[in-house]
DNA sequence: CTAATATGCAACCAAATGGTTGCCTGTCAA
DNA sequence: TTGACAGGCAACCATTTGGTTGCATATTAG
Protein backbone atom coordinates (compact mmCIF):
# COMPACT_ATOMS: atom_id res chain seq x y z
CA UNK A 1 0.00 0.00 0.00
CA UNK A 2 3.02 2.27 0.54
CA UNK A 3 3.48 3.71 -2.90
CA UNK A 4 6.99 5.39 -2.17
CA UNK A 5 8.62 1.86 -1.75
CA UNK A 6 6.92 0.42 -4.76
CA UNK A 7 7.97 3.55 -7.02
CA UNK A 8 11.66 3.50 -5.43
CA UNK A 9 11.95 -0.32 -6.20
CA UNK A 10 10.31 -0.08 -9.60
CA UNK A 11 13.32 2.40 -10.29
CA UNK A 12 15.99 -0.08 -10.39
CA UNK A 13 16.53 -1.84 -13.93
CA UNK A 14 17.92 -4.83 -12.29
CA UNK A 15 15.10 -5.27 -10.22
CA UNK A 16 12.88 -4.93 -12.77
CA UNK A 17 14.45 -7.53 -14.66
CA UNK A 18 14.18 -9.59 -11.43
CA UNK A 19 9.89 -8.88 -11.88
CA UNK A 20 10.56 -9.76 -15.23
CA UNK A 21 11.46 -12.70 -14.91
CA UNK A 22 9.60 -13.86 -12.07
CA UNK A 23 6.87 -13.38 -14.46
CA UNK A 24 7.97 -15.49 -16.99
CA UNK A 25 8.38 -18.49 -14.74
CA UNK A 26 6.88 -17.91 -10.55
CA UNK A 27 8.05 -18.87 -7.62
CA UNK A 28 12.15 -19.17 -8.60
CA UNK A 29 14.58 -19.58 -5.76
CA UNK A 30 17.38 -17.06 -5.91
CA UNK A 31 20.06 -19.22 -7.11
CA UNK A 32 17.81 -19.52 -10.19
CA UNK A 33 17.42 -15.86 -10.10
CA UNK A 34 20.91 -15.10 -10.49
CA UNK A 35 21.61 -17.32 -13.21
CA UNK A 36 23.13 -15.73 -16.10
CA UNK A 37 22.88 -12.22 -14.24
CA UNK A 38 26.66 -10.27 -14.10
CA UNK A 39 26.52 -9.84 -10.50
CA UNK A 40 26.72 -11.82 -6.87
CA UNK A 41 23.76 -13.61 -5.26
CA UNK A 42 24.34 -11.25 -2.25
CA UNK A 43 23.49 -8.13 -4.54
CA UNK A 44 20.36 -10.32 -6.23
CA UNK A 45 18.95 -11.19 -2.28
CA UNK A 46 19.28 -7.18 -1.56
CA UNK A 47 17.43 -6.33 -4.22
CA UNK A 48 14.88 -9.38 -3.42
CA UNK A 49 14.57 -7.64 -0.19
CA UNK A 50 13.87 -4.11 -1.36
CA UNK A 51 11.06 -5.93 -3.75
CA UNK A 52 9.60 -7.63 -0.70
CA UNK A 53 9.62 -4.82 1.49
CA UNK A 54 7.87 -2.99 -1.34
CA UNK A 55 5.12 -5.73 -1.38
CA UNK A 56 6.12 -6.49 -5.05
CA UNK A 57 8.06 -10.36 -3.98
CA UNK A 58 6.75 -12.53 -1.79
CA UNK A 59 8.57 -15.56 -0.43
CA UNK A 60 8.44 -19.17 1.42
CA UNK A 61 10.90 -20.96 2.30
CA UNK A 62 10.66 -24.88 0.72
CA UNK A 63 13.34 -26.95 2.66
CA UNK A 64 17.12 -25.29 1.63
CA UNK A 65 15.66 -23.28 -0.82
CA UNK A 66 13.67 -20.05 -0.95
CA UNK A 67 11.05 -19.41 -3.34
CA UNK A 68 10.13 -16.26 -4.33
CA UNK A 69 6.51 -15.28 -5.94
CA UNK A 70 5.94 -11.91 -7.86
CA UNK A 71 2.55 -9.85 -6.58
CA UNK A 72 0.86 -7.93 -8.97
CA UNK A 73 -1.51 -6.37 -6.43
CA UNK A 74 0.37 -2.60 -5.77
CA UNK A 75 1.56 -2.68 -9.06
CA UNK A 76 -2.40 -2.41 -9.86
CA UNK A 77 -2.91 -0.33 -7.26
CA UNK A 78 -0.32 2.18 -8.97
CA UNK A 79 -1.95 1.56 -12.02
CA UNK A 80 -5.06 2.65 -10.61
CA UNK A 81 -4.67 5.53 -8.20
CA UNK A 82 -1.99 6.87 -9.89
CA UNK A 83 -1.61 6.74 -13.60
CA UNK A 84 -5.18 7.18 -14.10
CA UNK A 85 -4.98 10.32 -13.55
CA UNK A 86 -2.47 10.78 -16.09
CA UNK A 87 -4.36 8.44 -18.42
CA UNK A 88 -7.71 11.03 -17.73
CA UNK A 89 -5.67 14.13 -18.98
CA UNK A 90 -5.12 12.34 -22.41
CA UNK A 91 -8.21 11.49 -22.41
CA UNK A 92 -9.50 15.03 -21.93
CA UNK A 93 -6.63 15.81 -24.47
CA UNK A 94 -8.88 13.52 -27.11
CA UNK A 95 -12.01 14.98 -26.48
CA UNK A 96 -10.93 18.43 -27.18
CA UNK A 97 -9.55 17.21 -30.15
CA UNK A 98 -12.76 15.34 -31.20
CA UNK A 99 -14.82 18.70 -30.39
CA UNK A 100 -11.80 20.91 -32.44
CA UNK A 101 -12.80 17.99 -35.44
CA UNK A 102 -16.73 18.41 -34.70
CA UNK A 103 -16.78 21.68 -34.76
CA UNK A 104 -14.25 22.57 -37.64
CA UNK A 105 -16.79 22.71 -40.76
CA UNK A 106 -16.22 18.95 -41.90
CA UNK A 107 -17.40 19.95 -45.58
CA UNK A 108 -14.74 23.12 -46.63
CA UNK A 109 -11.19 22.80 -46.32
CA UNK A 110 -9.45 25.81 -44.53
CA UNK A 111 -5.61 26.50 -45.32
CA UNK A 112 -4.95 27.71 -42.13
CA UNK A 113 -6.54 27.79 -38.54
CA UNK B 1 10.62 6.96 -24.78
CA UNK B 2 13.46 5.73 -22.19
CA UNK B 3 11.39 3.51 -19.27
CA UNK B 4 14.24 3.76 -17.05
CA UNK B 5 14.52 7.72 -16.75
CA UNK B 6 10.98 7.86 -16.49
CA UNK B 7 10.88 5.17 -13.63
CA UNK B 8 13.68 6.97 -12.04
CA UNK B 9 11.78 10.18 -12.31
CA UNK B 10 8.87 8.75 -10.55
CA UNK B 11 10.82 7.46 -7.77
CA UNK B 12 11.33 10.39 -5.99
CA UNK B 13 8.20 11.86 -3.91
CA UNK B 14 9.15 15.61 -4.60
CA UNK B 15 9.05 14.59 -7.91
CA UNK B 16 5.80 12.75 -7.91
CA UNK B 17 4.20 15.95 -6.00
CA UNK B 18 5.77 18.23 -8.66
CA UNK B 19 4.25 15.97 -11.58
CA UNK B 20 0.64 16.54 -9.48
CA UNK B 21 0.95 20.21 -9.18
CA UNK B 22 1.24 20.58 -12.85
CA UNK B 23 -1.16 18.16 -12.92
CA UNK B 24 -3.65 20.38 -11.32
CA UNK B 25 -2.47 23.36 -12.86
CA UNK B 26 -0.51 23.02 -15.94
CA UNK B 27 1.53 25.80 -17.01
CA UNK B 28 3.24 27.31 -13.82
CA UNK B 29 6.47 29.17 -13.47
CA UNK B 30 9.68 27.63 -11.85
CA UNK B 31 8.47 30.13 -8.43
CA UNK B 32 4.92 28.97 -8.86
CA UNK B 33 6.15 25.58 -8.25
CA UNK B 34 8.31 26.03 -5.17
CA UNK B 35 5.36 27.61 -3.14
CA UNK B 36 4.79 26.30 0.31
CA UNK B 37 7.62 23.27 -0.23
CA UNK B 38 10.52 23.37 2.08
CA UNK B 39 12.56 23.42 -0.67
CA UNK B 40 14.96 25.62 -2.22
CA UNK B 41 14.28 26.88 -5.69
CA UNK B 42 17.75 25.02 -6.80
CA UNK B 43 16.59 21.93 -5.52
CA UNK B 44 13.30 22.63 -7.27
CA UNK B 45 15.06 23.42 -10.36
CA UNK B 46 17.05 19.79 -10.48
CA UNK B 47 13.87 18.29 -9.76
CA UNK B 48 12.30 19.70 -12.89
CA UNK B 49 15.73 19.30 -14.72
CA UNK B 50 15.31 15.67 -13.72
CA UNK B 51 11.42 15.40 -15.39
CA UNK B 52 12.16 16.94 -18.38
CA UNK B 53 15.27 14.44 -19.11
CA UNK B 54 12.49 11.90 -18.52
CA UNK B 55 10.18 13.96 -20.83
CA UNK B 56 7.47 14.00 -18.25
CA UNK B 57 7.98 17.51 -18.11
CA UNK B 58 8.74 20.57 -21.20
CA UNK B 59 8.87 23.86 -20.69
CA UNK B 60 9.32 27.20 -22.35
CA UNK B 61 10.56 30.42 -21.59
CA UNK B 62 8.19 33.42 -21.78
CA UNK B 63 10.17 36.91 -21.14
CA UNK B 64 11.60 36.14 -17.56
CA UNK B 65 9.88 33.22 -16.78
CA UNK B 66 10.13 29.49 -17.45
CA UNK B 67 6.26 27.93 -17.61
CA UNK B 68 6.08 24.05 -16.78
CA UNK B 69 3.96 21.95 -18.73
CA UNK B 70 3.45 17.78 -17.82
CA UNK B 71 3.73 15.55 -20.34
CA UNK B 72 1.14 12.35 -20.08
CA UNK B 73 2.20 10.28 -22.74
CA UNK B 74 5.69 8.74 -20.88
CA UNK B 75 3.44 7.58 -17.98
CA UNK B 76 0.70 6.16 -20.06
CA UNK B 77 3.56 4.17 -22.46
CA UNK B 78 4.58 2.91 -19.41
CA UNK B 79 1.37 2.03 -17.82
CA UNK B 80 0.45 0.27 -21.60
CA UNK B 81 3.74 -1.43 -22.12
CA UNK B 82 4.81 -2.74 -19.33
CA UNK B 83 2.41 -2.75 -16.28
CA UNK B 84 -0.33 -4.21 -18.77
CA UNK B 85 1.94 -7.67 -18.47
CA UNK B 86 0.92 -7.61 -14.49
CA UNK B 87 -2.52 -6.93 -15.22
CA UNK B 88 -2.67 -9.74 -17.52
CA UNK B 89 -1.34 -11.80 -14.44
CA UNK B 90 -4.22 -10.75 -12.51
CA UNK B 91 -6.91 -11.24 -15.18
CA UNK B 92 -4.56 -14.76 -15.72
CA UNK B 93 -5.09 -15.84 -11.84
CA UNK B 94 -8.97 -14.06 -11.46
CA UNK B 95 -9.77 -16.91 -14.46
CA UNK B 96 -7.92 -19.45 -12.60
CA UNK B 97 -10.53 -18.61 -9.81
CA UNK B 98 -13.51 -18.89 -11.72
CA UNK B 99 -12.60 -21.91 -13.36
CA UNK B 100 -11.74 -23.39 -10.09
CA UNK B 101 -15.60 -22.52 -9.14
CA UNK B 102 -17.49 -23.84 -12.18
CA UNK B 103 -15.28 -27.45 -11.84
CA UNK B 104 -16.45 -27.56 -8.26
CA UNK B 105 -19.62 -28.99 -8.06
CA UNK B 106 -21.99 -26.08 -7.36
CA UNK B 107 -24.87 -27.82 -5.30
CA UNK B 108 -22.43 -29.72 -2.50
CA UNK B 109 -20.49 -28.36 0.00
CA UNK B 110 -17.27 -29.59 0.80
CA UNK B 111 -15.74 -29.09 4.49
CA UNK B 112 -12.22 -29.67 3.04
CA UNK B 113 -10.70 -29.47 -0.08
C1' DC C 1 18.84 53.97 -15.02
C1' DT C 2 18.13 51.20 -11.10
C1' DA C 3 16.07 48.01 -8.25
C1' DA C 4 13.42 44.14 -7.79
C1' DT C 5 12.16 39.78 -9.73
C1' DA C 6 13.00 35.21 -12.09
C1' DT C 7 16.06 32.13 -13.21
C1' DG C 8 20.82 29.86 -14.12
C1' DC C 9 25.26 27.90 -12.73
C1' DA C 10 28.81 25.78 -9.86
C1' DA C 11 30.85 24.07 -5.81
C1' DC C 12 30.10 21.62 -1.97
C1' DC C 13 28.06 18.12 1.46
C1' DA C 14 25.73 14.25 3.88
C1' DA C 15 23.20 10.36 3.20
C1' DA C 16 21.39 6.75 0.38
C1' DT C 17 22.30 3.30 -3.10
C1' DG C 18 24.17 -0.62 -5.49
C1' DG C 19 27.61 -3.33 -5.29
C1' DT C 20 31.50 -6.16 -3.36
C1' DT C 21 34.13 -9.73 -0.25
C1' DG C 22 34.40 -12.84 3.58
C1' DC C 23 32.48 -15.77 6.63
C1' DC C 24 28.65 -18.31 8.98
C1' DT C 25 24.45 -21.42 9.12
C1' DG C 26 21.21 -24.79 7.64
C1' DT C 27 19.87 -28.73 4.74
C1' DC C 28 20.30 -32.56 1.72
C1' DA C 29 22.74 -36.51 -0.54
C1' DA C 30 26.33 -40.05 -0.80
C1' DT D 1 29.02 -38.12 8.80
C1' DT D 2 30.86 -35.31 5.69
C1' DG D 3 30.84 -32.55 1.80
C1' DA D 4 28.41 -29.78 -1.27
C1' DC D 5 24.79 -26.80 -2.08
C1' DA D 6 21.43 -22.86 -0.84
C1' DG D 7 21.12 -19.08 1.56
C1' DG D 8 22.00 -15.31 5.50
C1' DC D 9 24.71 -11.64 7.72
C1' DA D 10 27.91 -7.90 8.19
C1' DA D 11 31.48 -4.87 6.99
C1' DC D 12 33.17 -2.18 3.62
C1' DC D 13 33.44 0.85 -0.71
C1' DA D 14 32.52 4.04 -4.72
C1' DT D 15 29.08 6.54 -6.83
C1' DT D 16 24.77 8.70 -7.08
C1' DT D 17 21.34 11.49 -5.10
C1' DG D 18 18.95 15.25 -2.97
C1' DG D 19 19.91 19.02 -0.97
C1' DT D 20 22.42 23.35 0.29
C1' DT D 21 24.86 28.16 -0.25
C1' DG D 22 26.76 31.79 -2.99
C1' DC D 23 27.03 34.31 -6.91
C1' DA D 24 25.90 35.59 -11.84
C1' DT D 25 22.64 36.88 -15.48
C1' DA D 26 18.46 38.45 -17.66
C1' DT D 27 14.12 40.82 -17.73
C1' DT D 28 10.70 43.89 -16.17
C1' DA D 29 8.72 47.80 -13.28
C1' DG D 30 9.16 52.37 -11.43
Amino acid sequence: MNDDAVFRALADASRRLLLDRLHRQNGQTLSDLCDGLDMTRQAVTKHLTILEAANLVSSRKEGREKLHFINPVPINAIAERWIAKFEQQRLTALSALKEHLETTPPSRKKKKD
